[in-house]
DNA sequence: CTGAAAGCGCTTACAG
DNA sequence: CTGAAAGCGCTTACAG
């Protein structure tokens, strides 16, 4: 009895042809995957046979015998409602997908709630040896999945910064450098009073990003920089907006780390009166094509999120075939200008 | 030498477990799948000593002589830029994930450009048996995968309306009763003018919609329905809801077929003068975060995409099974009443 | 109720 | 250059 309840075809194997060629099973396995040991004359028919039938190995008993799974692991530890807008993961998927693809590799895809249950699922993916190695994004400062990941000597690749201490290599883009450039650019224009709406303060690149602007600010001259703390909700972006919007020595120019609370505080501006850009310039963290849907369109940090993604599945293959890749930098977020910002109020 | 370089642990195996307990591998395996053929305290033992050494069973052996991959396959055919606005695909896969991890059953993903492509991927994944069944979404009203999948007797759930001819089991919304209760809405606020943007002529759905809305249109004796194709994107969004608002008789009310073209209309209303919804009203065809991040808020129809995932996880498995699981409707789609809709001016 | 054995479809030393 | 065989970690009839 075979697999499913519908009378599953049978599939070719390399017995079937070995029967053909009349040689061993061993010189068929030789001949598929390029090794030395049979003839090119052998190697030839045993490949015209495999693709007149159609063969393709099967990955449960290559995994068996060669242990290695063909896939890797990406698990999404957020809660499904912040999911939706985010377009992040279906580009970054789509560019890992790109590389992963042509190297015969699956991509095992999980979304789970926390941290909690995204070890979990770690631990009992690798126990049953779905994968050969793990995706790791969204990290932070201090992040419980890592000593896991080190404890279980799971390959793995982080998507952010390197982490010293660790032997896990690293696939980040610099951070820093795009917030500076955004301040540069408003200080550039004549704004004196820039604030940032940060995300959530456990995620490291809020950190460095948040980091990055304290020090621009202080760089400018501009006094004791402004910096709130969200969620990266709508409903905080609306708070944050808010807040800083009510206080008399308002900014004229105020940065978000994303595009959700950059368009939250577009509607809060118009609620209060505040003129965008003439009274208050916008400028969005993460560019998206939200950005031009809403009016004024977001001067935005544009990042080549799928470049990302392949990088990413290039250095975990090669993490996973024991070439220790080190860390990657890819291509910092450049300043897509658009109708959100403008010189300050005079 | 086994797999990484990095000097794989060793994972416990049931001979492990058949060592320290005294007893032979058979007997361990029918323990730890609850069959009967070992005394009740054998069984205990056993299953102790398993959860002490942290043993899982390695998909691949379980593969290999069971016959199932313990897998199931997404392939999502759309070119990746159309991706990222579309918060479908992400809650749609955390809600076949909250299904399938309980069967201990992998997702797999990919992201390939067109059918063509769509057809090679499930071809090579099935000749490698990754999964034992797939998903198949965004169905055309000739789909090409579908023979396919009947030629290769992969079991399948198509996430649309269930096809006659074919034995694949469908979950299903009922697009119809949605657009209709929406028509209904408008008529009763006291619009005569109604407009539709349709979506991709070849997607199945769209068809669907367009037939229901058409219907409707006749059915309120409105005169001919006027429908505007398109393919989703905010392009055209714009485009379509620009020749709508040029004619002279343009119409009171327009419905769009997703949630970003309707704020595309949105922008375009605002550009030409006019106001929404005072002198047009809007319906957006998908609830999403956008709806309510733009100005006027879109009413729109909203849909419970995770239960629908649930739903689609559900029969699949069935299906795999060899239950013949039959096709499946779920909830229809609620109309949420926002700020972009209210009764055509006089 | 239990043990010994074959088999799933490959890979890979090891002899010839 | 080629063949015969063991092994990967399970499941499952088949004897006892």
């Amino acid at each position: 009895m075979l697999g499913n309840g519908r009378g599953a075809v049978k599939r070719p194997t390399i017995a079937e042809i070995a029967a053909r060629a009349g040689v061993s099973i061993g010189a068929v396995s030789y001949a598929l995957n390029g090794r030395p040991g049979v003839s090119a004359e052998t190697r030839r028919l045993i490949l015209d046979i495999a693709d007149e039938i159609g063969w393709r190995p099967s990955v449960a008993a290559r995994s068996l015998s060669g242990s290695r799974a063909h896939s890797v692991g990406l698990i999404i530890a957020r809660p499904a409602d912040t999911l939706g807008v985010e377009p992040f993961f279906m580009r970054f998927i789509a560019g890992l997908e790109r590389e992963l693809s042509g190297r015969r590799t699956g991509l095992l895809l999980q979304v789970v709630e926390d941290h909690r249950a995204a070890i979990e699922a770690m631990r009992l993916c690798w126990a049953e040896r779905r994968v050969d190695g793990m995706v790791v994004t969204d990290l932070w400062t201090q992040d419980a999945r890592i000593p896991v990941l080190e404890e279980l000597k799971i390959p793995a690749v982080l998507v952010g910064r390197p982490r010293p201490g660790t032997g896990l290599p690293a696939v980040w883009t610099d951070d820093a450098a795009a917030v500076v450039s955004a301040v540069d650019y408003l200080v550039a224009l004549g704004h004196r009073r820039i604030a940032r709406v940060a995300g959530l303060p456990a995620l490291e690149h809020t950190r460095v990003r948040v980091a990055a602007f304290r020090e621009a600010v202080l760089g400018h001259g501009l006094g004791e920089p402004r910096v709130v703390q969200t969620d990266y909700t709508w409903e905080e972006g609306m708070r944050a907006t808010r807040a800083l919007l009510s206080r008399r020595d308002r900014p004229t120019a105020i940065m978000f780390d994303n595009d959700v609370m950059a368009t939250a505080a577009l509607n809060v501006a118009q609620e209060m009166g505040v003129s965008v850009p003439d009274e208050l310039s916008i400028v969005a963290g993460d560019d998206s094509q939200l950005c031009v849907m809403v009016r004024p369109a977001l001067t935005a940090l544009a990042w080549d999120i799928q470049a990302y993604g392949v990088h990413t599945a290039r250095v975990l293959l090669e993490e996973i075939d024991g070439r220790s890749p080190g860390s990657r930098q890819v291509g910092t977020a450049g300043l897509v200008v658009r109708s959100s910002t403008t010189a300050p109020p005079v």
